[in-house]
RNA sequence: CGGGGAGUGGCGCAGUCCGGUAGCGCAUUCGCUUUGGGAGCGAAGGGUCGCAGGUUCAAAUCCUGUCUCCCCGACCA
């Protein structure tokens, strides 16, 4: 039967696409833009929101849940933030249906006093409440964080990367200084960065956002930031440092030890199902999902192979044996016992959907006590005794981890470019793509200017060491390079 | 929101130009044979042709409107 995956080679949004459904992880929904997550890709969601929600009960943070509905006064009440996300929010207007002759219409006497807003993100909301949770410092820090889904009207949609309701956390944190706040936001933006690398195996550049990209309403934004295997960047989370700007839009003050009224300093931070996304971009190939193993929903999957009744029994019973020692181990290993389908047919499935790792067994294997292991990440098989089993498959799913993350940081070594001329930029974007360091001096002209004429943009000044030079493009003084790149 | 492409059984498509009452492959169901890399043969079931109007004796096909998807652009996590 013929590949149903779209070559990388040939069309990579097609291949991105192919893989999304034959992997089961979501599917278009009658509604544009919007997706059906299914139960493949909520699995895979909730064991990156488990190890989120740890990292962040780890450092203080509490779960809370505020409303999806956000009056629509409350948008206007910070300016640059209304500005950032006005053109996206999708009103409600009524609050009733009525039916006409086999249909239904809204009901023009239902209209609201005042039209809710879907949130786009939940600052005004929060801020609107904590400013009654906060009375004096001893109420300071609030940590809190809240799992939830949003809705931002796009006009161009990709399921997992951008779609018009995604599911997400933000946190949001008021503190009493602007130091705690500021430290805060880089503790977030670190947790970012480990999640990525050490559960996504996906190596991230941790920067600040230029003005023109950063959060609306937000003194810095910080980021980390992914590569993608055709060359392209991905922002894959953000942490905001938001000043005093929600504290003053909404009036939050507290008395500080001194006696004075101050407002309080804040911080938000986020991820979103997006990283779903940038975990199938850095990882798959052409024969489908390639998963992390510490992040998948199922690591092992066991393929029994057999002719006879005779046969079946006994190879099922191997594998019970197996699925048990593995199952000691902790590991999330499963059994297709499904008897409709062939061996090949679920190689070719399991391989789809990405699991890590795959244990053949048949009657040759029960009589020598054997194990055939398949690779997901290299497609490469062993045999080995089945004694040590479960020891033998934490190990390797251990090195599946680790290898795939080595090699998506030499794929990133591999992509990355320093340049010093213009000419050059432009070159190594045409010819090569990926992350692209340059100087620039810092304006928002030439930043737009770059962006127009090249289609890069500024995707982070990365949090490292500063070298000073002069901008590629107009000689003027640059404290250090920036990355460049084009993004998703 | 602008430009381009597309919507026909679950999936992928032909049929549309030139109107005549829907077909192919895969999948599904049943039976038998199979099972170490996407099984074979036989039989069966399944579609108001995205949706809504219109033209016509007759519409998948022509006209108008509308929704959704894909690609490119502007905007954005």
């Amino acid at each position: 039967m013929a590949k149903r995956i779209t070559k990388r080679s040939d069309d990579y949004s097609q291949w991105y696409l192919d893989v999304v459904k034959e992997a089961q992880l979501a599917e278009h929904s009658p509604v544009r833009g919007s997706m059906v997550i299914r139960p493949t890709g909520m699995a895979l969601w909730e064991n990156m929101r488990n190890a989120l929600d740890q990292m962040f009960k780890d450092t203080g943070h509490e779960n809370a849940y505020f409303p999806l509905f956000i009056p629509k006064s409350f948008l206007s009440k910070e300016a640059q933030h209304v500005e950032g996300f006005a053109k996206e929010c999708a009103v409600v207007t009524h609050s009733r249906l009525k039916s006409v002759d086999g249909g239904v219409e809204v009901d023009p006497d239902s209209r609201l006093e005042e039209e809710l807003i879907v949130r786009p993100t939940s600052e005004t909301i929060i801020w609107d409440t904590y400013r009654n949770w906060i009375q004096s410092y001893r109420d300071l820090p609030i940590l809190v964080n809240q799992w939830a889904n949003v809705v931002r009207w796009e006009m161009r949609t990709r399921l997992f990367l951008r779609t018009m309701e995604f599911l997400w956390q933000e946190g949001h944190t008021a503190h009493a200084t602007k130091e705690e706040a500021v430290e805060e936001t880089l503790q977030m933006l670190e947790i970012y960065r480990t999640f990525a690398e050490e559960f996504m195996a996906m190596p991230v550049v941790t920067g600040v956002k230029t003005a023109s990209e950063r959060f609306a309403g937000a003194e810095d934004t910080y980021c980390i930031e992914a590569l993608m295997q055709d060359g392209k960047a991905l922002q894959a989370g953000t942490s905001h440092f938001l000043g005093q700007n929600f504290a003053k839009a909404f009036e939050v003050t507290f008395q500080d030890k001194d006696g004075d009224h101050k407002l309080v300093w804040a911080t938000s931070w986020g991820v979103s199902t997006r990283l779903i996304g940038g975990l199938i971009m850095t990882h798959s190939d052409d024969n489908g999902l390639v998963l992390p193993p510490k992040l998948a929903p199922r690591q092992i999957v066991i393929v029994p192979i057999y002719r006879s009744d005779e046969e079946r029994e006994m190879v099922l019973a191997y594998g019970e044996s197996l699925l048990n020692e593995l199952k000691e181990h902790g590991i999330r290993a499963h059994m297709d016992t499904r008897d409709t389908y062939k061996p090949g047919f679920k190689f070719a499935e399991h391989e789809a959907r990405g699991i890590p790792l795959r244990i053949a067994i048949g009657p040759r294997d029960v009589e020598n006590n054997k194990v055939e292991w398949a690779r997901r990440d290299t497609l490469s098989k062993e045999i080995t005794e089945r004694e040590g089993l479960g020891a033998r498959a934490a190990e390797l799913l251990n090195t599946i981890q680790q290898d795939l993350y080595d090699r998506a940081l030499a794929r990133r070594s591999e992509m990355t470019s320093e340049v010093e001329t213009y000419e050059e930029f432009k070159e190594v974007l045409e010819q090569k793509g990926g992350f692209i360091y340059a100087h620039w001096d810092g304006t928002a002209e030439t930043e737009e200017r770059i962006k127009n004429e090249t289609k890069a943009t500024i995707r982070c000044i990365p949090l490292t060491e500063a070298t000073p030079g002069t901008c590629m493009v107009t000689g003027k003084a640059s404290k250090q390079k920036v990355l460049f790149a084009r993004a998703y």
